[in-house]
DNA sequence: AGGGCCCATCGCA
DNA sequence: TGCGATGGGCCCT
């Protein structure tokens, strides 16, 4: 599926490639969403990222598997709006289909809620937390994780921005000792990025409060290529009045991608917030939908 | 224990 | 547009 599964490319070359593709789409949908209004032709945009027309459209079929115009063409409004048709009822389905079927599913700290106050329930006392920073198609990714699995997935943008990142992923658990060892968080990077899509075969670890709890394992049940309102997940955890809360909720989401927060949109359609920035939940919409459409 | 403040919401005028 | 009701989390008494 993606640059991740080439086995022909060397591994250098392949790495540097992703991130090299990423940050050139992430400014072409951004230059894109800033001119709404004035709709730049592809050759412009190919400019406006300093490519050629042809390197440009290369880079879209390696890069999401469909020509430019149609990634592009899934980043309106309207298709936004198109992608919370059913959106009440896909949170009906049975179990998770974030995760494959071997994927186990740990939700830490939730059985001491009762008892804890604050501030402890959050700290990751006793917990050893690996990490490392690895690229991945939606730019370079930081990989966390406990004995018992994935327990943080965060994107930063760019280089300078690692210790940003980390610091902001650490902040969650302040108590827990960290380790950084990337060889032992890369496999992670392959069994989410290289699964096909929303079927991450890896075991993960969710540590918050019972109400963010219940608001992540309700996103596990958004598939690919539909979208949910924060109401709609409001209703679905029995808290139809919860619509803002559970916005905060879905705002601490630890694990990006894989608990599809990007898939949470406004009642209107808009895309009202991401914490790692409105243009790569912009992305992240634009590629599944147009891997789904290059799929048919 | 309780008040105040922040927030990636929502629907109505 | 703009506003008010809204619930959870966190920080401060």
């Amino acid at each position: 599926m993606l640059m991740v599964s080439e086995q022909s490319v060397p591994q250098r070359a392949r790495t540097s490639a992703t991130l090299y593709d990423y940050d050139r789409v992430r400014r072409a949908v951004a230059f894109v969403s800033g001119k709404r209004l004035e709709q730049p032709s592809l050759d412009e945009i190919a400019a406006h990222v300093g490519l050629s027309p042809a390197h440009f459209h290369r880079l879209f079929r390696r890069w999401a598997g469909v020509s430019p115009k149609l990634f592009l063409q899934a980043l309106t409004l309207d298709h936004a709006k198109r992608l919370l048709r059913g959106s009440a009822s896909v949170l009906d389905t049975a179990y998770e289909v974030g995760l494959s079927g071997e994927s186990r599913l740990h939700d830490l700290f939730v059985a001491h809620e009762a008892m804890t106050p604050g501030a402890y329930k959050r700290a990751g006392e006793g917990l050893e937390i690996v990490y490392g920073f690895h690229p991945s198609p939606f730019g370079l990714a930081l990989v966390m994780a406990s004995p018992l699995g994935l327990t943080g997935l965060a994107f930063a943008d760019g280089e300078n921005d690692r210790a940003h990142v980390l610091a902001e992923m650490q902040a969650r658990w302040p108590l827990a000792r960290y380790v950084h060892d990337p060889a032992r968080t890369a496999r992670y990077v392959q069994a989410v990025f290289g699964a096909p899509a929303g079927h991450a075969n890896v075991d993960v670890v969710l540590i918050g409060s019972d109400f963010e709890i219940r608001v992540w394992r309700a996103l596990l049940k958004v598939p690919t290529g539909h979208a949910v309102t924060y109401g709609d997940v409001a209703q679905h955890i029995g808290c139809p009045a919860a619509a803002r809360a559970v916005g905060r909720a879905v705002g601490r989401n630890p694990l990006a991608f894989v608990v599809p927060c990007h898939r949470v949109i406004g009642a209107s359609g808009a895309l009202t917030g991401y914490h790692w920035g409105l243009t790569r939940k912009r992305v992240l919409l634009g590629w599944e939908a147009a891997r789904l459409t290059s799929a048919k």
